[in-house]
DNA sequence: AATATAAATGAATGTTCGTTCTTTTATACA
DNA sequence: TGTATAAAAGAACGAACATTCATTTATATT
């Protein structure tokens, strides 16, 4: 019998992302992407049970890339300083390095597959998350908070940074350009610390 | 000659943001749209050049309503601490009070369609913003910052805290649901100022 | 080398899409 | 009240959609 080819299965996914990312969700045809993949329409179906199916199986291996990369080097019993500035350099490298996946990670959650995403979340990621903070806490490292409070201070700015930087176009009006260099995220995890330190 | 019906473009536009919200942008079918909006699938076109159209008139109708409650009783003279603090709750209410128009402005967002919006954008909003963060840097009241920075610092995470509030489940694991009350938004500003205090 | 099996294909399916056409209906103004 | 005019309607258009079907092709195992 014939085995089934992975590069096949790479090309699907890898031109998926890229016409969901620059077409959004609309944009991404089968018959096109079969096209721009190389293969029939009808091998897609081979792989992926059907488009909804392919949809949740990038954004499942997307975000899995994603949180091993995050956790590199990482470990919740850290003290806090050290781990907040590990977890904004990996996700800062992650996000810099795969524009398109988080483009595309960002689409997904307000979109209607949003929902069939949280089901199938990986725990384990949340859970460190977690224990990092309460430890913190309990070392007097960091302000008693809510998780959701901590969460948004620990991390929304540096989100909003990459934004800006890959929008290209900061808050500047003409054509000057916002570059989120190495100077401006330890000046912004500074100002975080200031913030969450008890 | 027959005049226009108000109610009409309205019924429109409230059922065309409903259904992208619910279904995403491949969820507004023009034929469907007209049904739910009780309007032969022509009348829309009278009103709206195509569905692009509509698109872009949604948004540059929801963001004006949007800048419009977000500079209400502020003043870009004011003191950082109370400016801040009328931001803050300005926009709280805003999305909280319309949480279909936040999610549909999230959606554009990171869709094709962002590209037509930049160029509708209205500067007042952020020559306003620019302008209060620079008085604040003068008087000393603000540390100096790159604005994209400072943006990051003093929104991303009411941002944050919305969209946990919105999306009901916050880091939790259970059944336990987050609640945005105003103990939270004064506790989360209070280190924000911390932040960006000099 | 023969065979069994699943991958891979291109054409075809019926459906739904955005948009337009022709006709009818309502109303501001003469 | 009659007329001009634009709104409103419903049916119709070809195009594009997701998916499947019948057939061919490659290969792991015998």
């Amino acid at each position: 019998m014939r085995t089934r080819d992975e590069n096949k299965r790479m090309a699907i996914c890898q031109k998926a992302l890229k016409m969901i990312v620059e077409k959004g969700f609309d944009g991404l045809s089968m018959q096109k992407l079969a096209k721009a993949a190389g293969v029939s329409p009808a091998t897609i179906y081979i792989y992926f049970k059907d488009r909804d199916d392919l949809i949740v199986q990038l954004w499942t291996e997307e975000m899995e890339k994603m949180f091993s990369i995050t956790l590199k080097d990482f470990d919740p019993a850290m003290p806090f300083d050290e781990g907040l500035k590990v977890q904004w350099m990996n996700r800062a490298k992650y996000f810099m390095d795969n524009p398109v996946s988080m483009h595309f990670m960002e689409q997904i959650k307000y979109s209607p597959y949003h929902h069939l995403t949280i089901k199938h979340l990986n725990n384990t990621f949340v859970t460190t998350m977690g224990e990092f903070a309460h430890n913190a806490i309990r070392n007097k490292e960091l302000v008693r908070l809510p998780l959701e409070v901590y969460w948004s201070v620990a991390f929304a700015p540096l989100y909003q940074l990459v934004k800006f930087h890959m929008s290209g176009r900061g808050l500047r009006g003409g054509a000057e350009k916002f570059v989120l260099d190495e100077k401006i995220m330890n000046q912004t995890l500074s100002l975080v610390l200031k913030a969450l330190k008890p």
